[in-house]
DNA sequence: GCCGTTTTCGGCCCGACTGTTTTCAGTCG
C-alpha cells in the first residue's frame, strides 16, 4: 500500500519536460484528427520536440519565474505551460480530450491510416477505437464510405495486425546486424555501385524503427527486384522505380531508395535526416533562391516557384560534403544531424571534433569470470592487448552484489596477485619484443579496479583503505532502484564525494526498453561530478548506452569528464565500446573530455589527483 | 501556432507510391 500519512506538498511538483512534451504532442495529434490547419499541428509537435530536448527542467524554471526562450514556443504555448505549472491542468487540453478521445488518436498508429481517414471514420460511422474499427472492417461496413472498397477494409485489417505484432524498436546493435546481412545479400546485383545505410541507423540513434538503404545503381529495376525477392522478406509494401519498401520476417521495415550514379550528395543528406535537420536545410536553400529535395537544388524563379523549361536548373553533387558546401556549410557528421545547433556551428566553422573510436587508449570497465564475466582475466587482458590498448581496467563487482558473485576483500587481494603476475609477463614480452604487434609504445598494462556497489543505504562496499589500493574505482547503483529521489541522490553523492571513486558507471541505471532511468536530479549530478572531479561513464553495452547522448552533452557543458567503456563480460564485448563512442558523438563529445583517450600515465595521474585520497598501501 | 535585416501578415519542405474519386487525395518518409 502507498504511504498516505504524508500531507500533500504545498506546491505540486512541476511537470517534467517529458510530460510537457507528451501533452503538446498529444494536442498536435488531436488537432490533426479534428482536421485543423496542418501548420498548427506542426507547431505543437515542433514545440513538443524542442521541450523534450531542452537541457533544463522547464517547469522548474517557470516556477522560479523564468521563461527560457525556447525556439518553436511562442506566446500561446508559453501561456499553456504557465497554466500547467501553476495548476497542474490545462483547460484547452482537457476540452480537446473530451472532444477527441485518446482511443481515436491511437488509430493514427495503424500503418496507412492518417488523420483524414480517422476523421472520416469517426464522423460518418462513429468509430472511436481500434476494436470498433476492426469490427466495422470485418463486417464490411467501411466499403460504403467515400473512397473505400473491400480492398481498403483488407488493408486496414492488415494494418491493425501489423500494429499488433510490430515489435519494439531495434537496438542499434541489432540494426547493424540486419544492415550488414542485407548489404551482403544485395552486393553483386547488376548495375549496383554502392549500397549504404541512411536514416536513424546512420545517425546512430539508440533505437531504430525502420532501416533505410541507399542504392547507387545503373539498374534500378535489378536492385528493387533483388530486394523484394529476398527470402527474408515477409511482404512487399511497395515497389516503384525510385524506391521499394519491404517488411522482413520477424524484423523491421526496410526502405530502399535509388540514387542516380554520381548524384549521391543530396540523396544521402535527405535520407539520413533527421527530418528537423532537413527542414532547416530546405529553409536555408529557399532563402538563397533554391528548392532542396533529394534530387538536388532546383533554381527558384522570382515567384518562388521552380523555373520551368527552359531555364530549369538542377544542381546535383556526388558527395555530401559538396552538397553541404553549396549552402556554405562544412560536412556535418551524421550523428549531429538533429537540429540541435549543428547548422549554426557548421555556418560558423565551429563543428566539434567528435571523439573517434581509434582515439580510445583503454577501457575502464571490464569484468572477468571472477565475478559475473565469462572469460578469464588473462583472456580479457589478451583481447584488450590485441586491440592495441595501453591498458584495461579490470572491474569485477564488489561483494554485496551477490548475484554477480561480487568479490570479498580477500578475493580482491588474490586477484591483485594475479594481475601483478600478468603485468610482469607483459613487461617481459615488451622488453624482448615478443608483445603483440598492436601494442602501443607505452606497452600494455592490466590495471586493477573494481565495480564498487553503492548500497541502498548509501554506504560503499569497501572501506577507503581497500579502495586506495585500486588503480581505478568504478562505482554504480544496481539495487533499490525505486527509492525516492532524495535517497538516490544521497547514494550518488556518496560515490561522487568519495576521494577514491573515479568513475560513476552507467549513471542512469537504465536498460533500453527494459528498465527506466533512476529518478535523479541530473543537473545536480553533473554539477557535483564536475566539482569533485569524478568522471561519468558512457557505457557502451548496447542495451545500456548510459549516459545517453543529451546527458553526455550537458555533462560536458557543465565541466564533467567522461569515460567511454565497454562493460564487457566476455572478450567479444570489448567491441561494444563503439556504441558508447556513437552515443558520445551524438552528445557532441570531443576527445579531451574523455579520460580514456588520455595516455595511461595521464589517466593514473588524474586518478591520483583527486583531493582527499589515502596513499595506496605498499 | 510560430516567425521575421526583405515581412507583424502570409507564409510555413518536398516527392514517391497507392488506390481509385478517370485527375488526385491520402499517407509516408
Amino acid at each position: 500500500m502507498t504511504d498516505r500519512r504524508a500531507s500533500p506538498p504545498a506546491n505540486p511538483p512541476p511537470p517534467t519536460n517529458g510530460e510537457l512534451a507528451r501533452i503538446f504532442h498529444e494536442i498536435g495529434e488531436m488537432l490533426e484528427v479534428k482536421g485543423e490547419l496542418v501548420f498548427k499541428n506542426m507547431a505543437y509537435h515542433r514545440a513538443a520536440d524542442a521541450i523534450a530536448h531542452w537541457p533544463e527542467e522547464i517547469g522548474r524554471a517557470y516556477q522560479e519565474g523564468r521563461r527560457p526562450r525556447i525556439p518553436g514556443v511562442g506566446s500561446a504555448i508559453e501561456k499553456k505551460i504557465e497554466e500547467l505549472v501553476a495548476t497542474g491542468h490545462l483547460a484547452f487540453y482537457d476540452r480537446l480530450r473530451a472532444e477527441v478521445p485518446p482511443s481515436l488518436v491511437a488509430l493514427l498508429e495503424i500503418p496507412g491510416v492518417g488523420p483524414r481517414t480517422v476523421k472520416l471514420l469517426h464522423e460518418t460511422i462513429g468509430i472511436e477505437s481500434l476494436e470498433d474499427l476492426r469490427r466495422a472492417a470485418e463486417a464490411g461496413h467501411l466499403r460504403s464510405l467515400r473512397g473505400m472498397t473491400e480492398k481498403t477494409e483488407a488493408s486496414i485489417l492488415a494494418g491493425i495486425e501489423a500494429l499488433a505484432r510490430r515489435g519494439q524498436r531495434l537496438l542499434l546493435s541489432e540494426a547493424e546486424a540486419i544492415v550488414g546481412t542485407l548489404q551482403a545479400e544485395l552486393a553483386g546485383t547488376p548495375g549496383l555501385r554502392s549500397i549504404l545505410p541512411a536514416g536513424s541507423f546512420r545517425r546512430r540513434r539508440e533505437t531504430i524503427g525502420d532501416l533505410d538503404l541507399l542504392a547507387e545503381t545503373d539498374d534500378p529495376a535489378a536492385i528493387v527486384s533483388r530486394l523484394t525477392g529476398l527470402p527474408s522478406v515477409e511482404s512487399v509494401i511497395g515497389a516503384g522505380v525510385h524506391k521499394a519498401s519491404v517488411r522482413l520476417l520477424r524484423g523491421p521495415q526496410v526502405d530502399l531508395m535509388i540514387v542516380p550514379p554520381g548524384e549521391a550528395g543530396t540523396y544521402r543528406i535527405h535520407f539520413t535526416g533527421s527530418r528537423e535537420h532537413n527542414v532547416r536545410l530546405r529553409g536555408m536553400a529557399r532563402d538563397r533562391g533554391w528548392s532542396l529535395s533529394e534530387k538536388g537544388y532546383l533554381r527558384l524563379g522570382p515567384d518562388g516557384e521552380p523555373l520551368g523549361e527552359p531555364g530549369a536548373e538542377l544542381r546535383t553533387f556526388p558527395t555530401e560534403e559538396a552538397a553541404y558546401g553549396f549552402l556554405g556549410l562544412s560536412l556535418i557528421p551524421p550523428e549531429l544531424r538533429e537540429d540541435r545547433g549543428e547548422i549554426e556551428a557548421a555556418l560558423a566553422g565551429r563543428l566539434p571534433a567528435l571523439v573517434r573510436l581509434e582515439e580510445l587508449r583503454g577501457d575502464c570497465h571490464t569484468h572477468s569470470d571472477w565475478s559475473d564475466g565469462v572469460h578469464t582475466i588473462e583472456q580479457m587482458a589478451e583481447a584488450a592487448r590485441r586491440r592495441g590498448y595501453a591498458y584495461q581496467v579490470l572491474t569485477d563487482h564488489s561483494f554485496s552484489l551477490a548475484i554477480a558473485r561480487g568479490l570479498t576483500v580477500e578475493r580482491v587481494a588474490e586477484q591483485r596477485a594475479l594481475v601483478d603476475a600478468l603485468n610482469a609477463r607483459f613487461a617481459g614480452e615488451e622488453a624482448t619484443g615478443t608483445a603483440p604487434e598492436a601494442s602501443p609504445p607505452e606497452g600494455f598494462r592490466l590495471l586493477h579496479g573494481c565495480e564498487l556497489e553503492i548500497r541502498a543505504d548509501a554506504a560503499l562496499d569497501f572501506p577507503d583503505e581497500v579502495l586506495a589500493a585500486f588503480d581505478v574505482v568504478v562505482a554504480s547503483v544496481h539495487v533499490a532502484r525505486r527509492q525516492p529521489r532524495e535517497q538516490l541522490m544521497a547514494r550518488v553523492f556518496a560515490a561522487l564525494r568519495s576521494p577514491h571513486v573515479d568513475i560513476l558507471a552507467h549513471p542512469a541505471g537504465r536498460m533500453i526498453q527494459g528498465r527506466d532511468d533512476l529518478d535523479l536530479d541530473w543537473e545536480a549530478v553533473y554539477a557535483e561530478a564536475a566539482r569533485t572531479g569524478t568522471c561519468l561513464e558512457v557505457n557502451g553495452s548496447p542495451h545500456r548506452l548510459d549516459l545517453a547522448d543529451l546527458r553526455a552533452r550537458r555533462a560536458v557543458e557543465l565541466g564533467c569528464r567522461l569515460a567511454i567503456d565497454s562493460d564487457a563480460h566476455r572478450t567479444g564485448e570489448l567491441d561494444d565500446v563503439r556504441w558508447g563512442v556513437a552515443v558520445a558523438r551524438r552528445g557532441w563529445v570531443e576527445a579531451p573530455s574523455v579520460v580514456n583517450t588520455w595516455s595511461r600515465a595521464e589517466l593514473l595521474a588524474w586518478v591520483a589527483a583527486k583531493p582527499g585520497r589515502l596513499a595506496a598501501a605498499g
